[in-house]
DNA sequence: CTGTTAGCGCTTTCAC
DNA sequence: GTGAAAGCGCTAACAG
């Protein structure tokens, strides 16, 4: 039988840890085998001038050693990981994980390995996860920001370095880089549209926090469709709050104590209208004769529920794969790169049981 | 104005790319202040032999460099990575991102980072993955495979290679490892149970496929909680399924159509059990007086649907911080791996309007 | 307290 | 067709 060689360290490690704990080399083969790494190597990568028998040989002992090429080298050496780091607030909901396959299945086959940060809605760790994935050279970024983020300066190191940075969903105006995001202003404006349509006057704006862009672009299409039908804005029916469930809660109650309540409601996004058609129906209140509601991105759950949610579809994991299609552009310029793009997508009102 | 020197590379590509595409190094660093590379590290990573000025000024000027140490570099030298990568097989419904939450938040405590990859329930895929994290040399595997994997050559390398994997939810029985399961014959069997308490003779059970663990688990469950209360187990009401939902459409259907049909359902999960539901609603059939319907999980859906459907919860956060916990201890031992371990975790029958 | 040297695993000239 | 040598960025002995 023949001796398997083990690369340096093995050597000595041997004597206390058995090989258990070794991965081999090409060094390893390369020994093994009587040959120079280097032959190894061209064998191993595919290179032309290696002959045929040297090849199959190695490619033997490599199966037969669990060789499993070490990419730590291989990038360090080329300084390309052929890997994106994407970031997201939050992936309890349906929309992240799906942007996510998108964007995953884009780069997979382009080969890239994909990183997925969660910040958990915290600019802290949202700083910490960019520093972890520029300390791993990360190729690329796909990111929407935390409804904390209100500097920006941690994206622009990427554009310093040259690190190409996609924004989406959540995007950021003010810094370079492309950009992925929907038509929320008229998303929003239809869905209002279609309340006062319905013969409602006095509708309500759960608008999200105003450190997000979509929130903003909502609310002024909330604000320009009541003002193209002539209907009166009243701050008292506008609130603006963080997306946690329990706020949406205690500010649904609020709204409907008014002396004059809402006759309709227009929620950020589906998980604050879900939540509203509970505390609605708890109070007895008929839905949408009393109280009409709509949401935002058509979140499975909405058609679940009784009754269905009339909603604002976005097209979620066309979302991922533009983003992931853009960052792709940017990667494959080897010198200059590309201007940065903005894609912006359709959306298109589901209109269900909340409503009509 | 000092000079900022760059190390090797960078002034020839210089020329043609300027500075931009340049990470800063510790050579560039030091060159910079007139230190040695090693100085600088020492500064950089906080050792204690230091001169206090020489220290401040290294500090300085890795900001104003934009310094970001090399992962690679390091991880190379050391031959860990501080990483460990999870696999799981889909993450739409909320389990599995859940689980991978809390594993997050063990780990991240714990120093370390955390690769996520969706096999997306395909064999070639999870085998993939296995590859791409060997290459990127993974600390240690959090992994819940794919329904299609009956093979599971490519885990076993990692034990060869003595790389940790915890199986988590779908776990392999005959691979050696730590593992965190639930007790899912207890959920199943007391379940069934409380449907025969409710007076259900006819239960049909919608399992999953025989390659998942979890699945046998519970359908042991359904069958010993028949014989306990002496009711004949009926192979005609039980039918196994590879979990995509059109399928459950399908059966649904066909078990209502039988001649002599179904008066209660124990769904493999709450998806398969909410699909259920429809069916049934649409039949114009009252739930649960002609058929009761129980779930496993407890998706936060099962909630919000009309009737509120009973289910099995399981913890779902707790499985990953468990898994993660697992994990590490492996980890933490530097020569003999401990001995893998395995914990469950109990279940909680929820009960909810699909059956009383 | 600081500098010198070696080497982690790999690819890539440059020789032969 | 193959080998020798250099070097990616960093840490850790070993010297002073």
């Amino acid at each position: 039988m023949r001796t398997l060689f083990l690369s340096g360290k093995a050597f000595i490690q041997e004597k206390y840890y058995i090989v258990k704990n070794h991965q081999a080399t090409i060094v390893d083969i390369a020994r093994t085998l009587n040959l120079s790494k280097s032959t190894v190597s061209r064998a191993l990568t595919g290179h032309p001038n290696v002959k045929a028998g040297t090849r199959e040989k190695v490619l033997e002992m490599a199966a037969q050693m669990d060789y499993q090429r070490n990419q730590l080298a291989i990038s360090l050496l080329t300084n390309r990981t052929q890997t994106v780091g994407i970031i997201v607030p939050e992936f309890l909901s349906f929309f992240f994980p799906k942007v996510i396959i998108g964007a995953q299945n884009v780069l997979a086959e382009a080969g890239y390995n994909v990183v997925i940060c969660h910040s958990n809605e915290s600019y802290e760790t949202e700083v910490a996860n960019t520093k972890a994935l520029l300390a791993s050279r990360v190729d690329g970024l796909l990111v929407s920001h935390t409804k904390e983020t209100r500097n920006f300066d941690h994206f622009r190191v990427f554009e310093r370095k040259g690190i190409p940075v996609v924004f989406f969903n959540r995007i950021v105006e003010e810094l370079g880089g492309s950009k992925v995001a929907v038509d929320d202003y008229g998303g929003a404006f239809r869905a209002v549209g279609h309340l006062i349509q319905t013969g409602k006057r006095r509708i309500a704006h759960l608008a999200g926090p105003d450190s997000i862009q979509n929130s903003r672009n909502r609310l002024n299409g909330y604000l320009d469709a009541l003002r193209r039908y002539d209907i009166p804005v009243d701050p008292a029916l506008i609130i603006s709050y963080d997306l946690t469930l329990d706020k949406a809660n205690i500010y649904v109650n609020h709204l409907l104590n008014l002396p004059q309540p809402p006759d309709a409601l227009f929620a950020i996004n589906d998980p604050t209208a879900i939540e509203a058609l509970k505390v609605i129906k708890s109070r007895g209140l008929r839905i949408p004769q009393d109280v009409a509601v709509v949401g935002f991105s058509d979140d499975p759950v909405s058609a679940l529920i009784e009754p269905g949610l009339t909603t604002v579809a976005q097209p979620v994991d066309e979302i991922g794969r533009q983003a992931a299609a853009l960052l792709l552009k940017q990667l494959a310029a080897d010198d200059e790169r590309p201007e940065a793009e903005t894609v912006v997508l359709e959306t298109r009102l589901i209109v269900r049981g909340s409503t009509v």
